[in-house]
DNA sequence: CTTTGATGCACAATCGATTTCGCATAATCA
DNA sequence: TGATTATGCGAAATCGATTGTGCATCAAAG
């Protein structure tokens, strides 16, 4: 039985009595001339038996690259997100990297996930989440780490985003377009681009259309289920209760249909739901929901290209995706 | 401004006129009385002006561990992996490991996951996705790659399981209570042992109650939407369609009742329902959906823990926790 | 028959951190 | 005062892979 964990150059050189630095040319540059044919064959055939592969640190060390990249992300849960960090992943092992992920911001804060990763083991940095503390990624960009931004902007430090604002409009304004005038919009952190910037979009549509937005319409989430459920009842609770509901992803919006079932509200008969993302799901409910559609796999693999590239030293520009309105069943004229 | 990337022991050495051993132990053993506590403390302050922090490649070829595990895993996108990974993930960096995560078995096959994972970068590994030639494991363990199996069992390599055929038994058990005597089982892939060992207790569970279990009661899916709802049109396109259905996770059993949506069959008057898993939005669900819950957080976590036992030298002995059922409304009695 | 030039490989240094030895100087005791 | 023991730190080796330099040997050219 081999035991490969032993194998290194100096294994292979003194079984053939050769040096260390003569069996890495042979394998590294076979046909350079500067190993003789029989040579190398030798070599090869006694590190095949031994099964030799490279020691993966003493390269790092040595070429002062892991081939790792480190990511961070709020949560895998959500299925947009596992998305974005399956094609990431993928990606990233097509170009030879290896991926050191750290997710969810409910047990680690970002800023602890992101010093985890500060240990310098990996070439660079795809950061998805946000962070309380915006002048870190300066001072991280300061410092010579290599990072770019994924889903969510901070600064002018270049990434890849969809145009969450624009997503949000157009989310908005299809409410807008089917009547309703009593529309709310259950958001995500505030200090989160994805957050403020859908706001924003809903605002925007809401003051072109000359809509009021009342006290309490904004619901404040953290774009889990239980903060959803809970901002959805206090708002769905009042007295003025929207006839639709924009929701910051459909999560969100599926766990606002929950509690309009529990209230005895009919979706969509007498509340419209607009969800964000276009989830696997979202066509598969009994009442199928509208949502904003994010070309989520490429933005995955956008960032790693884009992180690839500045890797090389090239400089890189931020990509904006244009998100699409998907119409589905939850959406309809109030009191249809 | 501070370069980081470059301090190294040496750096700081010759900023004091000493020498890098004596600045290792200083930083690595501060009150060891080797080193004069005047030294120690000029040592600290020229590391912190410099952002010193160990280069961990260095370390890891010195010391012949990266404190980092490698986890394979089938994909993200269904939440319970999701979940699996973040709670494994949480509690290994607890312990102060990082994780290098391969996913997507649908872009990259479950044994090139593996392998890429083998540069002998990682400590040992997590693995759970299977594999189609069983004898890799074999072959893995033989060569003193330290692994634990999480979530698929594959001969008696230690690992942390649910068990399967007990879930699947009392999923089928529940529905045959209910009265059904025509139940189906949308499956997993047939060589995965969460596929083949809940059709088992699928199979104990009819054979006990004398239930006939016809052609085409048993659809393969790969667990995905895609292929979910292709097996569950067949089966319910069928004359002698099942008036229950035992599918293999949430995921498939809320694609197979978009189909049946549309095939006209009520949910669940004329078709009932069980899933697995008891994914988060099993119970927002307009008909919210009976499932067989796992105790996933615990099973990442678990897994983590035996695996750095194991790499200590501890001899390890698989886990096998109990699944439990959850009653919700897409489970009736036939016809109510 | 000597010189030039390939050809084929060995030597040694490097990447940083760690650790085993061992050597100074100063302090303590007889 | 000479021997002993702390005390404080330097030297060097090690973990593997890589790479610039250098030294042989043998063949071709003059």
């Amino acid at each position: 039985m081999d035991t490969p964990k032993n194998a290194s150059l100096r294994t292979i050189a003194d079984v053939l009595g050769l040096h260390p630095s003569t069996v890495s040319r042979a394998l590294r540059d076979p046909k350079s001339g500067r190993i003789s044919a029989k040579t190398v064959e030798r070599i090869r055939q006694v590190a095949e038996d031994h099964g030799y592969a490279p020691n993966a640190w003493a390269k790092s060390l040595r070429e002062k690259r892991s081939m790792m990249v480190g990511l961070t992300m709020p949560r895998l849960t959500d299925t947009g997100l596992a998305q974005m960090f399956e094609s990431a992943q993928h990606r990233a092992l097509q170009l030879g990297y290896h991926t050191v992920l750290v997710a969810n911001e409910r047990e680690t804060a970002p800023d602890e996930m992101l010093r985890s990763l500060l240990d310098g083991r990996t070439d660079g940095l795809i950061i998805s989440t946000s962070t309380r503390d915006p002048e870190m990624l300066d001072r991280l960009a300061a410092t010579g780490v290599q990072f770019v931004l994924l889903n969510r902007s901070s600064g002018d430090h270049p990434g890849v985003f969809s145009d969450d604002v624009r997503g949000a409009r157009i989310a908005t304004e299809h409410l807008i377009s089917l009547g309703h005038l009593r529309i709310a919009h259950l958001a995500g952190p505030e200090h989160v681009s994805t957050g403020y910037l859908r706001i924003e979009g809903y605002r925007q549509a809401m003051d072109a259309a000359g809509l009021d937005i009342r006290h309490g319409w904004i619901g404040e989430t953290n774009l889990d289920i239980e903060s959803a459920r809970s901002a959805a009842r206090t708002m769905l609770s009042a007295e003025d209760r929207p006839t639709a509901i924009f929701a910051a992803n459909d999560t969100v919006a599926l766990a606002a249909m929950s509690v309009a079932r529990e209230l005895g509200i009919r979706v969509p008969e007498d509340l419209s739901f607009v969800g964000y993302n276009d989830s696997e799901f979202a066509e598969l409910l009994p009442i199928p929901l509208t949502s904003v559609h994010v070309p989520i796999a490429e933005m995955g693999t956008a960032a790693v290209d884009m992180l690839v590239r500045k890797l090389s030293g090239e400089e890189v520009f931020s990509i904006v995706l244009t998100p699409k309105l998907v119409k589905r069943q939850s959406s309809t004229s109030p009191g249809a």
